[in-house]
DNA sequence: AAACTGACTTCTC
DNA sequence: GGAGAAGCCAGTT
């Protein structure tokens, strides 16, 4: 079910490139509403297209990744890897590549 | 229309 | 710095 929040969102994600991730708080802030990290979560929840949505692109906001409904974080950790994002143990290293819109 | 839920974020102890 | 509690947003029931 499409809405309007979620659109944006989906659209927003798909904007993030390869070897980069954003918080759902930045993609929230993107999508017009700065605290609708929840929110946003929820939308990729409902996705279930992630070669429309990549939202294993997605992460908390300390770069701790969450959710993912395709296989499991063990799966998301290693697409952002084979995508060239860079990880601290579990975590991935913001510093470095969170995308800057 | 009201209440509950959830892939979050931030503050406080 | 780590753990716990409260707050916010949009969607679903």
């Amino acid at each position: 079910m499409k809405t309007n929040f979620n659109q944006k969102v989906y659209e927003i994600a798909g904007k993030i490139p390869a070897g980069k991730v954003a918080t759902y708080g930045q993609l929230a802030k993107l999508a017009g509403s700065p605290r609708a990290a929840r929110a946003v979560g929820m939308c990729m929840r409902n996705n279930t297209d992630r070669n429309l949505v990549p939202c294993h692109r997605v992460v908390a906001s300390n770069g701790e990744l969450t959710g993912y409904a395709f296989g499991g974080l063990n799966v998301k950790r290693k697409l952002l890897v084979e995508e060239g994002v860079s990880f601290n143990k579990e975590k991935v290293d913001l510093k470095v590549s969170q995308w800057k819109s």
